[in-house]
DNA sequence: GTCGTAACCGATACCTAGTGTCAGTAGGAA
DNA sequence: TTCCTACTGACACTAGGTATCGGTTACGAC
């Protein structure tokens, strides 16, 4: 569950029937480069020369594609994350931003139990962890 | 777990020695009979006579006292809601609106279950669930 | 009852994050 | 090479929320 990289993106875009622009490919490359995730306002400083509103379509065109997901912060902002097709959720490290994939067959389990105590039949969800990756907790002991 | 009344708010607000003015007066009646959740915006305008940015000190302020905590609807935007102070998830309804809450001890070793496969240790999360109430299924049938 | 004061207020300007519009540009199929 | 249209940047705008600040008011003390 590893990060895709900005050519297997392009190459998806393509395959998809979209066109494989200048500032498609900045942007693919900045958001590689930023790291684990990533604000929009970053990645529109980090690319001066692509306009403000292409950033915002591009980051709404890989999200529709699947290979971008928002990430909601722990503070309620909003980032996004270069990210594998399938469902999944985010851990995130609150002191280094560090984050990580992961899909969990438990929750399933939960759904299950809410439906039957409330009446209600859940068809999406959101899922976010907050805490502390292994490297931060091993430098603050 | 039902929602708390103004006037017990009212009460929690002078034991912790905030004042008890007009305008918080006001809010809250106006929260208590917005219903299930609510945004910001819809406060803003069904108060008229408090301004813009008391309705929201006030909501920040609520938010710290527990009485109102924040409901993340499925297009992303932020609402409120009167809510228990224990720590709780929302179950919401895509057609009407409606909400729910509930605790999952199941959840707990979802949790568990990513510490073990991440190596994070998990401080804090947010879940909300998207669906349909039974209302709504059954008027739909 | 009234006084003093700090908590609180509204008005207003501002900020952040994102969207809509539109004339011009360029990717890529033919 | 040409042509079409998907895509672009510039820019104005919106939504939702915050900072500032001079004026007001809740409320404990007297």
């Amino acid at each position: 569950m590893s990060q895709v990289s900005p050519d297997a993106i392009e190459r998806l875009l393509s395959r998809r029937g979209y066109r494989l622009t200048l500032p498609r490919r900045h942007l693919l490359e900045v958001m590689a480069s930023l790291g684990d995730h990533f604000v929009a306002e970053s990645v529109v400083t980090a690319t001066p020369e692509v306009g403000r509103a292409t950033v915002f379509r591009t980051l709404r065109l890989l999200q529709d594609l699947g290979v971008v997901c928002q990430v909601v912060l722990d503070d309620g902002t909003l980032a996004y994350r270069l990210a594998p097709e399938e469902h999944h959720h985010h851990v995130l490290c609150v002191d280094c931003g560090a984050a990580e994939d992961f899909s969990s067959p438990a929750l399933e389990s939960v759904l299950r139990e809410v439906e039957e105590s409330t009446g209600f039949t859940v068809e999406a969800h959101r899922l976010e962890l907050y805490g502390r990756c292994p490297a931060c907790r091993a430098s603050s002991n």
